[in-house]
DNA sequence: TCTGTCTCAGACAAGGCGTCTCAGTTGTGG
DNA sequence: CCACAACTGAGACGCCTTGTCTGAGACAGA
């Protein structure tokens, strides 16, 4: 809906609730409420529907609704959805925090943060993939 | 004053107080308020006092009561709160979106955001850094 | 038709944030 | 010494987000 300005952002239960659908495949409102409150009584099956109008209206659910029960289905697949916000979130901090640039918050992240061996690894490699890439860049102009 | 649980989170307006003061040194509600809101009247006036009041609560501010009007001061230098809150907020958005990984924040970072070529020189030294860390580590044992 | 399940619209409370009002105190210039 | 200006402290207010919940109607199957 919004989607010209900043995307909306995911709040917690409306989070959990697409968890589940990306576990489950799409399902209908009943089925995710059982999902995510077992002992739910009727209020709960409301409040699943009221957070999956909101991901809807955000863009990240649809529906299909030409059964009488209507099927949830997220639209995006949950690598993709998470690196958006990952990206938007960071973006959003390094503007606040430390005027716009990413760097600090790298910095922040390889120095304080646990890395194992691996990781360290692959970030290198990342890093070497960068650097190919701009020295290719650097010559072809 | 919380500092047990979680620490409190700085809006944006209080942030905004918080670089005045950082800017200024300490400073009194008028001082603030005339780099703040600089055609605020009466009303600006004490939105300033209340954040200041607010930051004061969460100890990240404190103020000299010995002038009739007080002289507020940041409790702690910009480099190592900003350090303290994009530590916590990334922890938190790992443990929202990454179960808690941290690497994936970081090869996200390195994959999308532009960095400069320094840039990318200094993040290559931190990781050597932390490989040799580690190397003698492992050695020592 | 009756009953259980569904949809839809919207109310509600709590909490964060930014703003603002008011009452009372303190200090200072005439 | 008094009146006025400036300061303090407490708290109200409005807006927004988030999570929860209620009620009224539609629909399908026994």
């Amino acid at each position: 809906m919004d989607r010209t300005t900043t995307p909306h952002d995911v709040p917690d239960a409306e989070m959990k609730v697409l968890e589940a659908l990306w576990e489950m495949g799409p399902a209908t409102i009943r089925q995710l409420t059982d999902v995510l409150y077992p002992d739910g009584g009727d209020a709960s099956y409301a409040t699943v529907q009221k957070l999956l109008e909101r991901l809807e209206h955000k863009g990240y659910v649809d529906r299909d609704r030409s059964t009488h029960a209507h099927r949830f289905f997220a639209v995006t697949d949950r690598d993709t959805l998470v690196n958006r916000l990952v990206g938007q979130r960071l973006r959003v901090m390094a503007e606040k925090l430390c005027g716009g640039m990413m760097a600090p918050l790298l910095t922040h992240l390889v120095r304080a943060e646990a890395l194992t061996p691996e990781e360290r690894r692959e970030l290198r490699n990342l890093i070497d993939q960068l650097d190919r890439k701009n020295h290719a860049r650097d010559k072809r102009r």
